[in-house]
DNA sequence: ATGTGTTCGTTAGAAGTTATAACTATCCGA
DNA sequence: TCGGATAGTTATAACTTCTAACGAACACAT
């Protein structure tokens, strides 16, 4: 992002190359889904040969792995940019709702089936400890007060996911319920199981949410 | 199932190459995935040339859609003996947990990232209308009493989803929210969203689930 | 017992895919 | 202006799904 100043002419085109192949893939990704994504047919849209697209990534794998990181990235910014603005949760869910729902392939190319056996790499997971953080954040703003419950003392002695992040255990279980359930709505959503069904998922989303947070 | 002794010798043979083929694929989708499962790879695991295998499916999808069908009636039947035991919401819940843990592939191609497109035929949504009677059932034996909320009078005049069922709008949420809730969790957990996180999945399962039958 | 037609499995092949190797042309910096 | 790095090409291998054409086996009726 910065230093592009001083790039050669190479590199420009290098990485101007590399934008226009990713473009070109989410857009097959909206249409076809992931597990159709084809570099061969990128590179005939780019107006050349298949084996050329190689210079650029070294395989389907390291492309789909930049587009997860993207994904992931864009999923923070989303989130940081809400919470810049002093997003509470209920903010911030409505922010990841709408930012799922502007590309459900995207999300779901997150937190769709993975392929068995694939690992991302260390900095995806470090984006997403950024953004279980930011929900520590707000979950912070206005803890909730309760009696402790067993999940509660597990958290305690099992909190390195959260980073050294001091929030109390009734906090952490707030966060980790913000996740599971918003995703399961929007998964759910995402993944067609409420079409015909009748009743409006935001409904149900904002119902998941009231539960969680008037609690 | 039944006339299974009127059958010819060919029929009796042809179902029963049909399963075999079934068996490789669930391996073949245990180990590498549903998106890398290979007919070609099966017809060699069986000792026979690849098309020979189109003589039993007419193609990938064909097969697919046969092993979606047979992984909603196995979560059927589990459900549905859970609950001629007279199980309540909560033993339906772990009924679901351990029957997802037995195959993660297999709940992943009901409840993961679908192709789009696809369209499940009538009576696999027929099943999977079965198994949320069996979850307004379940929730019918000890209503929760509370009041209203908004999505409860939106459930009130969009409940054709339950097919008739008598139970009240609450239970209905309380059936849209264990579904979710319980997808939510098992579906992260699956896809190894948990994994170096530190603390048990499983009780993060049960509070969710608590939380849900004691509102 | 002997046709006979259906069904099964084969090989051949088309049209894709990912990916590598080898070659050429182009570009950019020294 | 020259020369090495880089970009793109074609050819090829090894896959995939799936169709077509053929032969062989089998079950059934006469």
């Amino acid at each position: 992002m910065a230093e592009t100043g001083t790039q050669t002419p190479r590199e420009r085109y290098r990485t101007q190359v590399r934008a226009e192949i990713k473009e070109h893939a989410w857009e097959q990704i909206a249409t076809t889904g992931t597990s159709a994504l084809s570099l061969n047919a990128i590179a005939k849209q780019m107006g050349m040969s298949g084996p050329a697209l190689y210079r650029y990534y070294a395989n389907r794998d390291e492309l789909i792995t930049e587009l997860i990181r993207d994904a992931y990235r864009s999923l923070a910014d989303a989130l940081r940019s809400a919470s810049a603005a002093g997003a509470d949760l209920a903010v911030l869910a409505h922010a990841v709702r709408g930012w799922a729902l502007e590309d459900p392939q995207r999300y779901l190319l997150i937190y769709g089936t993975p392929v068995p056996g694939y690992h991302a790499p260390d900095d995806i997971t470090a984006i997403s400890s950024e953004i279980m953080a930011m929900l520590l954040d707000a979950g912070s703003t206005a803890p909730r007060e309760r009696p402790a419950t067993p999940f509660d003392i597990h958290l305690e002695r099992h909190r390195d996911w959260a980073g050294g992040h001091p929030a109390s255990p009734a906090v952490l279980q707030q966060a980790l319920s913000f996740w599971t359930r918003l995703h399961g709505v929007l998964s759910l959503e995402l993944a067609g199981h409420f079409t015909g069904m009748g009743f409006d998922p935001a409904l149900l989303f904002a119902a998941e949410l009231d539960d969680l947070l008037t609690r």
